[in-house]
RNA sequence: GGGUGGUUAGCUCAGUUGGUCUAGAGCGUCUGGUUUACACCCAGAAGGUCACUGGUUCGACUCCAGUACCACCCACCA
């Protein structure tokens, strides 16, 4: 016999192995099959399992496992990612604690590389075994690696193309520099946090300007304002003046340009092109001179004079501040001025802006000719990368759930600039560009530069030896291409010859399972990602990558703080979860009662909540084994399917009922994306009906055939949400021939078995049960006074047949009826007859309150008919509305009359 | 500064095109209970003018407008 309790630490890891063992999780190519492709997001290689994979995890193995059952070849590729900057960071750090004081000149390049790649392989295996602890059914055989040689290939053979396009491009522009981690990052790893600095106005010749980094002026020799501004009127655009500044005099020169706020303290600033964006952009619209003023370590340059050359600014600031003040040059210092610092989101750097030689995907250039979601139709009129990022959404080429991102996901674009793809690390694809110093002509910038899907060894042109670009490219470039580069055929990268069309042609994969169905993944990484893979792979496969993206919120802690490890009180760790819990209560509590997009809060309680219900179904199997024990029935020759018999009694039809409607229910459900609902309704019929009702009205006339078939069906359904429990009652409970519970075939309604009428009965019965259970916890009740009771149930009334029923129930219920047997017959006659059945209970129920409900009912029910009358009498709705609308509303007009008549009668029965 | 959401029981949240929802669930609280699975249980109770103000409608938690507060995202205000 079971154990009382499920015990998921001694279950989860043994089904597991099954499963994988088995090779369920691998579709084969070969069938006919529909196909069903989720690519996962790969978590870090070197990273450890947090809740945002866990519920990615749990959501994405849902999605899959239905699909499996419904038949479909359903694929889920897993895999990890090189994460560049963290990955390259965190092997740095290691060899510094060994005593290596600079490991990027140390060991230079190649050694560097080498020593990250096996810190990734020795690491990797880690998140591998956590992705299985949460139950994921991913195909391991596909298992692919963003540093893999064949992402390499697609990702040169993409560069290359883009470039030739003329979408990649290289120009010296102002970037985001970080000093620390010594590269670049895009605009979207920019964070801005809000801080409190004290803000400086200086004299600058006749002009006051403020500043929050005095530090960064000494090159300022342009002062500029908005051309309307009246104060400024007598100083024309162009006009120079010799004014005192940090380092003695210098000759300024006014610019005016609409940049500047008028309404913004003075009016009127100096500009730092070299490190600030607004600066930029202003000094390339006048083309004004500009230099660096900090080096890329943060260090003030010779610039600054020999007293500052060489201080890191912060110790620079305030000696520049006490020099000003000596000068007298400073008007007024403000403290706690609020403004925004940016920040590197990763390692939390702070941002100088920098001007540098950097790589850029142009995202307005029109070349693309994209001509909709399938391969090689094309469009006669070219697109800009943007536009087709706006197009596949607009046009439903790609959903989104849930649709508020829409408008998120095209503010974004509309705001889009050209992507930085190169970043100033060694871990990472390196930029597929090579320098050849001798055909190289400083007037043409673009001479002795090749690009190559290949490694060139030597130029080209004049056979020397090349140099390649020492960059390597932003992460999520090669991120970008992720649905598509892990189905790539791996022999077929090596062969140079091939095209990437060719490659993707001959690619059995690729042809197959791409485009991928879902793309499951956290809202956060929308622009990082998302947007990036539609960017991307519309432009190199001609395909989308996916036809639906299904955004989760971030999971919270209890007080709706964002989980840190840094704060174990309030984190929760799902690695400390699983074993205490199990997954499958983990995977419940992600997802039950969230919404698609929105923030959820998770803590202990809920997930032991999850872990009861886990429980409850264990009971209830466990129940179901007994009472086939009992009746010598062996469960495991039941057949599968159940088909009524004259002696199914009210019980078995209303739940074989209720598990049809169940079935319909989840199944509509799955396929609108609607995990919670589902979930919850599988939650409530589990316990709520199947336990609370069904098995309690079976204890003393079970029906095993019924029960193991109910509890098969329940098992089936629940099995994407919790995997591990159902499938270790399903060993317990399957037919003799069936396979595994993965595999099974998701169950289908079964008309025969649907029996709405014997539904309604049964809730009659469990009305008066439930009417009586009121009616005795809210009286206290002398054993000695025998009244009559009137209970009511709105679901109509029973048939003949089920007269044996109530009396069972009553005895159930404990119900002490009058001794005599005639009576009793009686009041079970008179519930026949009506909806009200009086028996002699040792209670009372209130007539006055049944009939207050009854006429509260009835005026909100003649209200409800005069508005459908009023409806069907409007002739503009009867012209406008379409003809099953109206007949609907003829429908509920008669349907609420009949309800009324009822009610009508019942309340002159009451009288 | 721009944008997007949220505001429903003590707490955490559902509520799919406006009407069979007399607004639900879980947790918590209280009362009673060891009845042929389950105390990780069973039966029941209390608890909500669905943020506020208007509007549309026969009818609004649901649609519209405005207000307040909260959250998040984006942004070059020195």
């Amino acid at each position: 016999m079971l154990p009382k309790a499920y015990d998921p630490q001694g279950t989860e890891d043994r089904i597991y192995s099954m499963w994988e063992e088995s090779g369920a999780f691998t579709p084969s190519t070969e069938s006919d099959k529909e196909t069903f492709t989720i690519s996962m997001p790969p978590p870090n290689a070197t990273g450890q399992l947090h809740l945002g994979h866990a519920v990615m995890l749990a959501l994405e193995d849902i999605f899959i496992r239905y699909e499996r059952m419904k038949g479909k070849e359903a694929l889920w590729v897993p895999g990890t990612d090189h994460a560049a900057i963290a990955t390259e960071n965190v092997v740095i750090a290691r060899l510094q604690k060994e005593g290596m004081a600079h490991p990027r000149e140390e060991l230079g390049r190649e050694e560097l590389l080498k020593r990250i790649a096996a810190f990734v392989e020795t690491s990797r295996d880690t998140i591998r075994s956590q992705v299985r602890k949460m139950g994921s059914s991913c195909d391991w055989s596909r298992e692919a690696y963003t540093m893999d040689p064949t992402l390499n290939r697609c990702v040169n053979e993409v560069f290359v193309q883009m470039y030739n396009d003329g979408l990649i491009y290289r120009g010296n522009r102002i970037v985001n520099w970080d000093p620390n981690l010594q590269t670049n990052v895009s605009d979207d790893e920019v964070e801005h946090v809000n801080r409190k600095d004290p803000f400086y106005w200086f004299q600058y010749g006749p002009f006051q300007i403020g500043t929050v980094r005095p530090e960064t002026k000494f090159g300022d020799k342009y002062v500029v304002m908005h051309p309307d501004d009246e104060r400024y009127r007598e100083y024309k655009h162009g006009d120079t003046f010799e004014c005192e500044w940090i380092n003695g005099p210098i000759t300024a020169t006014v610019i005016k340009d609409a940049a500047v706020d008028p309404a913004f303290g003075s009016g009127c600033m100096t500009i730092t092109p070299w490190h600030d964006h607004t600066d930029f952009e202003i000094a390339q619209r006048h083309k004004l001179d500009y230099g660096q003023i900090i080096d890329f370590e943060g260090k003030l340059l010779s610039v600054a004079g020999e007293e500052f050359a060489g201080l890191p600014i912060e110790e620079a600031r305030p000696k520049v501040l006490e020099k000003l003040e000596k000068k007298g040059l400073v008007v007024r210092v403000e403290d706690n001025y609020e403004h925004a610092v940016a920040i590197n989101s990763r390692g939390k750097g702070k941002i100088e802006p920098q001007v540098r030689l950097q790589w850029f995907i142009d995202v307005n250039k029109k070349v693309v000719p994209w001509g909709g979601k399938r391969f090689g139709v094309l469009s006669p009129k070219k697109m800009s990368l943007k536009e087709v990022m706006q197009t596949v959404v607009n046009t439903g080429d790609i959903k989104i759930i849930p649709e508020k991102f829409n408008k998120i996901y095209f503010h974004w674009i509309d705001n889009l600039r050209d992507w930085c793809i190169s970043r100033q690390i060694w871990w990472g694809h390196r930029v597929p560009v090579f320098y050849c110093t001798k055909c190289g002509d400083s007037s043409s910038p673009e001479s002795g530069q090749y690009v190559s899907v290949q490694l060139l060894p030597t130029c080209p042109h004049c056979g020397e030896f090349v140099e390649q670009d020492s960059d390597t490219l932003d992460t999520w470039f090669s991120s970008a291409l992720w649905t598509w580069s892990t189905l790539v055929d791996k022999s077929l990268t090596e062969d140079y010859s091939l095209s990437l069309k060719d490659i993707l042609e001959k690619s059995p994969d690729y042809q197959r399972f791409h485009p991928t169905q879902v793309m499951e993944t956290g809202y956060d990484i929308l622009f990082f990602w998302v947007a990036r893979m539609i960017l991307m792979t519309t432009y190199a496969t001609g395909n989308i990558p996916f036809e639906t993206v299904y955004l989760h919120g971030l999971i919270r802690t209890r007080e709706g703080k964002k989980m840190s490890k840094s704060d174990p009180e309030t984190c929760i760790d799902p690695l400390e979860i699983i074993p205490k819990y199990g997954a499958d209560a983990l995977r419940l509590s992600m997802i039950l009662g969230q919404s698609p997009g929105n923030d959820s809060r998770l803590y202990d309680e809920k997930i032991a909540g999850y872990r009861n219900f886990i429980n409850k179904l264990w009971n209830a199997s466990r129940f179901v084994f007994m009472q086939c024990e009992e009746a010598k029935v062996d469960l495991h020759t039941i057949a599968i399917s159940y088909q009524l018999s004259a002696d199914s009694s009210l019980a078995d039809r209303a739940l074989l009922s209720a598990l049809q409607d169940l079935i319909r229910d989840v199944t509509e459900g799955m396929e609108a994306y609607r995990l919670s609902d589902v979930g919850e309704r599988l939650y409530s019929f589990t316990w709520d009906y199947f336990c609370d009702w069904y098995l309690e009205l079976s204890k003393g006339d079970a029906n095993p055939a019924v029960l193991v078939h109910a509890l098969r069906t329940l098992l089936l359904l629940l099995h994407p949400y919790c995997p591990f429990v159902t499938e270790a009652l399903w060993e317990h409970c399957k037919p003799q021939e069936a396979p595994m519970l993965l595999t099974m075939p998701w169950p289908e309604v079964d008309a025969k078995l649907h029996d709405q009428e014997a539904f309604n009965q049964l809730q009659v019965v469990i009305d008066v049960i439930s009417s009586i259970r009121v009616m005795r916890a809210e009286q206290d009740l002398e054993p000695a006074k025998k009244v009559n009771v009137v209970i009511h149930s709105k679901h109509g009334s029973l048939l003949e047949n089920e007269r044996e029923h109530i009396i069972r129930l009553a005895r159930l219920e404990n119900l002490t009826i009058d001794g005599n047997p005639q009576q009793h017959e009686n009041a079970a006659s008179t519930f026949l007859q009506g909806t009200e059945v009086h028996m002699p209970l040792e209670g009372l129920v209130d007539k006055e309150k049944v009939r207050a409900k009854l006429i509260k009912e009835q005026a909100s029910l003649s209200q409800f008919l005069t508005g459908i009358q009023a409806k069907l009498n409007n002739k503009t709705f009867l012209s406008s509305a379409p003809a099953e609308v109206v007949q609907g509303e003829q429908e509920k007009l008669t349907s609420t009359q009949e309800k009324l008549a009822k009610i009508q009668e019942r309340l002159q029965s009451l009288a």
